[in-house]
DNA sequence: GAATTTGTGGGTAATAGTGGGTTGTAGTGG
DNA sequence: CCACTACAACCCACTATTACCCACAAATTC
């Protein structure tokens, strides 16, 4: 579904102008919809069209919450979980509390990763980036489900 | 179904001719829908015909996603994968982070590689080739999958 | 060597991205 | 309950980029 990546701006009022390619893809299919949640591994935020996200608040829901664990990520995985809609200028506004975990500023990334997109700083990407493909080409192990994977 | 070398130049903008005798191929399969990516143990890129890489974009998105490699890979690699297209004089427009991931400038190598192509900067595929030559007559054993290779 | 196909280089029009200004609405405090 | 403030939505104008087109140069082919 989605893919590729994007060098975008955020201006001084924390918009960013979603890549055109992608708008009309965006508006067909909730009217331009979105989730933005914060991603609990890295620090970078996840952005879903509201029929992605919904499947997976549920499942979140449905786990014991009297599982520490499970409580965790529901707070976090949840509790950052905001709406958002693209404007009529096919722009959309990250809350001020997600742009900050992220620490985004002027520059960032924003990467399809299949159902949903994720935005990084550009900075911080990059030396992501940098720290995995190391971790490729040094580890002369792949986990089993890639080995015999063939591209 | 692709093999074979070409020289080929980048222009000021960007772009690179498509050698004519995959043109016609690559517009039948997909009317010319292509997707680039990287590849993450080398710096160069690998171009597919849309029908190739949805299979295989639809095998990443499969694996595990708590697993670090995988997710490693997922974001490398649906994460730079860009949908492009030949314009209407059979030349494609690489994106910038791509081309600067690759280190292209002006003269690359283009390489079939089966369901594959594969773009490199000229000089770094020189020397890389000199490099594979010399691991191979160095290595007296071969990994056993190649001992009963024939050509 | 002429004709056709392929590769190359820009110019231009259309589209996408950017930066505010203005209005409306919701939140806050008196 | 009203006034004031802050933020967000909308709009418009400007800039940058891209896609498209055309024309020429180079290379093949006949």
């Amino acid at each position: 579904m989605f893919r590729g990546v994007h060098n975008i701006n955020l201006d001084a009022k924390g918009r960013m102008a979603v890549p055109a390619r992608y708008r009309q893809l965006l508006r067909e299919c909730n009217d331009g919809a979105l989730v933005v949640t914060i991603d609990t591994e890295e620090t970078c935020l996840l952005v879903y069209p509201l029929n992605e996200w919904e499947p997976i608040q549920a499942k979140l829901e449905a786990l014991p919450s009297f599982n520490p664990a499970a409580r965790r990520i529901q707070r976090l995985i949840i509790g950052h979980a905001t709406d958002i809609e693209l404007d009529t200028n096919g722009r959309m506004l990250l809350p001020a509390p997600l742009r900050e975990y992220a620490g985004l500023q002027k520059k960032m990334v924003m990467m399809g990763q299949g159902n949903k997109f994720e935005l990084w700083d550009e900075a911080h990407w990059d030396e992501r980036r940098q720290s995995y493909l190391a971790e490729i080409r040094e580890e002369g192990q792949m986990p089993d489900e890639l080995m015999n994977f063939s591209l």
